[in-house]
DNA sequence: CCCAATGTGTAGCCTCATCTACATTTTGGT
DNA sequence: ACCAAAATGTAGATGAGGCTACACATTGGG
């Protein structure tokens, strides 16, 4: 223990009413984290799949631009999307996404615009929403994406 | 090229029309790395204020726990706080916050009630509200902050 | 049809967050 | 006052994600 532990025998006793037990914030924590962790591939997917989808073709360096990293970076996260079973290449010859690929990125791109819409609706600046929303759509449950668009059929 | 960038001109020529510019996209998704980079000392300046103010320490094994990390990731990541002017320590003495870790921790936890003052506004249950605002808060620009605000003043 | 421009890929390095394993200090009950 | 238990700190490994620098492949205009 501490030097003051002793003393502060009392006011242990007495935690803050409003702070949640040890166990569930740690589980919050973790699950952050957790998100934190897909967030990339997630983009990195949304991002492939809109490529592919306006011009025909996801190149390495394309995505890299648009994401704001070097080529190198980018092919490094790809070949960790082919890992994990999203995409697929060829040297010299772009990414695609498989059928769980498409599917991961027809997911977060429904979410996305859930978020958008809402942020909008609750009166964020559009440009605005657009650009939180790139950080928060990875952190928003199952539970709250229902609650949001209940929220923006009834409102 | 591409084998297929011949003939892709035309698709080319098409781009989405919801699609954002290249700088534009890379711009949000830089700042939502740059936000990511500082969540993990946000959250540990709010556990340590939330200790403090509780139990009147804030001891390495607590927030380890609390945070669901070990302690060895805990006191590496104090370190950090140290190296950056958020906290002080000193050997088995415990974590303390600096005026600035202060300041910092009272801006979090504004910002944290308001994202679940909202989420419960729009229907999340109180529990997901809670759970899901620990990621989305680091995500929330100024803007949607006070637009936050307004809205929860006025419905 | 050739070669400069552009895209692609590889190698090596850095930082951060995480862990396990081990060493040291403090605390508190007997 | 002692000693076991608990907290603290340190060392070393791993993997993600980022960068720069260099090497190789492809494309397309002259």
């Amino acid at each position: 223990m501490l030097g003051a532990a002793r003393m502060a025998k009392q006011e242990r006793a007495a935690p803050r009413p409003d702070m949640p037990t040890e166990a569930a914030q740690a589980h919050r924590f973790g699950k952050a984290r957790t998100a934190q962790s897909t967030a990339l591939l997630e983009d990195y997917v949304e991002l492939i799949s809109d490529l592919l989808a306006s011009t025909g073709e996801a190149r390495p360096t394309d995505v890299a631009r648009r994401l704001g990293v070097s080529h190198a970076t980018a092919i490094k996260t790809i070949a960790r999307l082919k890992r994990e079973g999203f995409a697929t290449s060829k040297p010299y010859r772009g990414v695609f996404l498989t059928v769980g690929g498409e599917a991961l990125a027809e997911r977060v791109r429904k979410r996305h615009r859930l978020v958008v819409d809402l942020l909008v609706a609750v009166g964020v600046p559009a440009d605005s929403a657009e650009a939180d929303a790139e950080g928060i759509e990875h952190h928003v449950s199952d539970v709250a994406l229902s609650a949001f668009s209940d929220f923006l059929a009834r409102r």
